[in-house]
DNA sequence: CTTGACAAATGAACAGTGTTCATTATATTT
DNA sequence: AAATATAATGAACACTGTTCATTTGTCAAG
């Protein structure tokens, strides 16, 4: 009886179609910009056909803001082979930047957009985040723990670089650097970093 | 011949009437959130009027946009008179982030909402955001000129600075501290400009 | 094969959006 | 008072998210 496992696989890859199109037009458009009906017309479907895969418009939100947070925590994995937790943090703040960088439009849905973020505690994109949270903090508890820092206070530290990092990269994904050349924005970030990271050597 | 006088001013006190009803609606449910319907009746006109005064709706979202440059601009004012460089630089972030603590609705349509961007150099706002921009680097360039820091790179320094007070601020208003329980928040951001302050020091 | 049952896809319909414009109402000038 | 100029209107257009009765397609049983 393999016809409702054909099935759940046709209905996964019709939801792939759909998250397929919708990012792409996210990244072209933003989330306001793109309607039900320019998905619709994307994958060949009618309009009232999303809704029996998705129960609305926010649902493929969440969903494609999961898969940027699965996205996020591969490129932030190999971080956790660094025994040293100084340059696993470094590395750590290197690749949260890179991926930033990188995947702009993840970056936003992830820590900028305003969509319903109601019941986001709720949601599966939350417990990947927040795991990924409380291993940067152990990872400034453990530079802690070593003596890497004078200060003891590990979740202001921890705070205060993120809040670097995000303002680096979200500065550069709502564009607000064009008071810079653009030739040069990346250059500045990158000597940013590397003046964060001398910062934190005598924190 | 006061007439055409009376006139302009009633012009002027419509667009305010208009402003003062888009901000009030901008803040309660954003700006995707507020119809131009919503808005003509809140100031019980038809929809057709507010256009007799705004070529569009991304129009009134400029002119609140130039107001709450103003409003910033006004709010960091004071910081000119300060003699010391440093004690000037510091005192300006600090207003900074009490700024966008205080309005951070006028923060988000300064600097995160993703609002009609393509020809924001062109506006009165721009200007006056390029002018506070300058004052800042000056400050930092004065602190540098005085050997405050050991680094001389007058301009990764004060982008360095800027990231982390708008890090700070943008995540505090787009929502993004939940992980922290909400009477810590406050203090929190506190504690992490105290400790920027002590690693620009040693900078 | 045909029939009946179930699932999938449709597209018209509803109430909303930004925006335009011919029409109506008001105010000013002649 | 009549003519003119300005201000306000609200219906209309093409769009939005969402729902749902209807049609189409698939598959097992007779």
């Amino acid at each position: 009886m393999g016809i409702i496992q054909r099935k759940e696989r046709e209905k996964e890859e019709m939801r792939r179609l759909i998250l397929d199109a919708a990012l792409r037009l996210f990244r072209e458009r933003g989330y306001d910009g793109v309607s039900i009906r320019n998905i619709a017309e994307a994958i060949e479907y009618s309009p009232g056909t999303i809704y029996l895969y998705y129960k609305d418009k926010s649902e493929i939100f969440f969903a494609l803001q999961y898969e940027a947070a699965a996205v996020k925590r591969d490129h932030l994995l190999p971080v956790a082979d660094i025994a040293d937790p100084w340059e696993r943090l470094v590395e750590f703040g290197r690749r949260y930047v890179d991926f930033g960088m990188k995947h702009p439009d993840l970056y936003d849905l992830l820590f900028i957009t305003r969509a319903p973020m109601e019941y986001i505690e709720n949601q599966e994109c939350w417990k990947l985040g927040m795991a990924t949270h409380a291993f940067f903090q152990e990872t400034v508890q453990a530079c802690v723990d070593q003596r890497y820092f004078k200060s003891t206070d590990t979740e202001t530290i921890a705070y205060t670089l993120w809040c670097h990092a995000h303002g680096l990269v979200s500065l550069f994904v709502r564009e607000r650097m064009r008071m810079y050349p653009e030739e040069q924005r990346q250059e500045l970030a990158e000597k940013s970093f590397a003046m964060i990271v001398k910062m934190a050597e005598s924190l």
